[in-house]
DNA sequence: TAGACAAATAGAACCGGTTCCATTAAAATG
DNA sequence: CATTTTAATGGAACCGGTTCTATTTGTCTA
């Protein structure tokens, strides 16, 4: 059956703290630890972790709240942060809300119940209930992707990606232009990346656009796009999202016209699916890796009780193919 | 600071153990009842789940080891077992082994270590370590998409898979025919997809057909198609997984060709990506979904001391889409 | 109302570790 | 060599629960 750490003092004939003191680097003879890691292998002795944390109040366990597995921006960066955790020794949790606000506010307790050290959390929407879930875990927090008072957020600077964005079109000659938002309660989506997009637009007079909300699941956009992009006279798509992008090129493509000669079409995210299609997909990309990274790094400082910046901007950068020209 | 089971006794004028049974669900008189539950509420108090496994040796976990975060089928199936096991309130926790054969008999051990109650393994590659960490471990595991001697495993029909998406391009009349494969060491893609296929094509005598050996990862897949496809004088291309037909199918763009009149193209999965694309491809679609409400039935089955079949295969259906004709 | 039986409860032991404190052994110092 | 200092160790308490046993309380029946 498992073996103790009780077992192990016995067949070695010391305390059992001395085993303890053996496995946490304390002072030991060079006799005994010899004996100790002797026995350690033979019987392949593994400490359990829950009589660990019992005592030790940690657990070296890191919760990640991810909003849907199936999203390219959020897979990219979960990989990173996972990678990152498992060269700091680190578990990893992963719990998926599934763009549902309640039960991610759940797993934000489900996680503090399994006493994770530290969450990671991938926000979309930002309720009541998470800010009230905030300050009662009490637990060393980074949100990324969104800004929440009084917690490490690390976030895209979105108004850039809007402005260069918006940039881009308006300076490629087009002078009506359709924008496929989304909800506006996504903060760093819904309104600072529209906003960029606007600000830059309205820097020439003659420009005019006007806009239409959708869905970030394909197949919604899709729907909507069949309706939107039917009866626009706009010369230029932006999308606030690669996936609405592809929904948008597939519903263009259905309707027999050419992209880009017909009509201009972009879109956000970096997401690989949008430079596998052709032509691919004018985009903006996100540096998801070191988002990660960062995420990690912050995290573990802040368990670390070290002071670390409330908010991190992450710049982006314009990825111009071969879906926009005049 | 953290409220445990003798405070709560404390303040209800109880043993902690009358605590423990009030939770569990022992006896207790409806007085003792009320007040308990009062103070519990009052409190906010949660049970300490280290402390809880110690003792009862069980953790309500259930750990799942992916071998990429990046994968539609993947995610696919893992979206629904982490709903599943919510729905069975059971704490789950997600593992990646990227790729990695050893990472992944590493993260066997670690989840034996976490104490998880039972095990899912999106298998590729079995290797020796495998086996021997199956034994060791001794903790109960399904194994999805390979089949594994003495585990109950859960397996897509390749074969049939293959042998369908094989007689649909021959009865279509192709006769020359290029087979875009993956290593064989995984057993269920490399050999028997593969087979399926050739024991379709074979049917016919006058069918030829030739074939080249590639990677699951799309940028890889692609450099291998650029020199592959220009050189073919293949008229269908069957892909062994629909990220590799992404791949060609941009090859083949790039080329100038066209898809279905110059060429056509099919592979397996039912990726949503290759629904985007246009023309759409042609492809088998998988029940990812059943096999994940499976894979959970399965191993809470298992985990209940219940007999299950070793081995259970789902069947799978052609999807004939735009991409594939004479 | 005594006696039998079931329900409710308290108390102690236990799970497998960590940590504190007292004690002993070894090493350093004068 | 005696004394001080330091290193190494054992033992007990503790972490926050669960579970077993023994005891008390309550209910029902003859």
């Amino acid at each position: 059956m498992m073996v103790t750490i009780s077992d192990i003092a016995q067949k070695a004939g010391v305390a059992k703290s001395t085993v303890s003191r053996y496995l946490n680097g304390g002072s030991v003879s060079s006799k005994t630890k010899e004996k100790l890691e002797r026995i350690i292998k033979e019987t392949e002795y593994i400490p359990n972790p829950f009589a660990q944390s019992l005592k030790a109040h940690r657990t070296n366990l890191i919760g990640t709240i991810i909003p849907r597995l199936d999203s390219y921006s959020t897979n990219t960066t979960l990989s990173i942060i996972d990678e990152e955790l498992r060269k700091k020794q680190r578990q990893h949790l992963i719990s998926n809300s599934n763009q549902n606000a309640q039960i991610e506010v759940e797993n934000l307790y489900t996680l503090e119940k399994q006493k994770v050290d530290g969450i990671i959390l991938f926000a979309g929407e930002i309720t009541d209930a998470h800010q009230q879930a905030f300050k009662k875990i009490d637990l060393p927090v980074v949100v990324l992707g969104q800004s929440v008072e009084g917690l490490a957020c690390i976030v895209h600077d979105d108004d850039q990606a809007g402005y260069n964005m918006g940039t881009h079109i308006r300076e490629v000659g087009h002078q009506r232009i359709l924008l496929l938002t989304v909800k506006e309660a996504d903060v760093a989506i819904g309104q600072e990346r529209k906003q960029g997009i606007i600000r830059a637009l309205e820097e020439n007079p003659n420009v005019s656009w006007s806009s239409h909300e959708t869905s970030f699941v394909f197949e919604e956009a899709y729907q909507d796009c069949k309706i939107v992009i039917q009866k626009t006279d706009a010369t230029a798509i932006i999308c606030l999202t690669d996936t609405i992008a592809l929904a948008a090129m597939k519903v263009i493509h259905e309707l027999g016209l050419r992209i880009p000669e017909d009509i201009s079409l972009s879109g956000f995210g970096g997401y690989e699916a949008g430079q596998i299609v052709t032509p691919s997909i004018t985009t903006v990309c996100y540096p998801y890796q070191k988002l990660g990274r960062l995420a990690v790094q912050t995290l573990l400082q802040i368990m670390e009780g070290k002071e670390v910046p409330k908010l991190q901007m992450l710049s982006n950068s314009l990825c111009i193919q071969k879906s926009t020209k005049k």
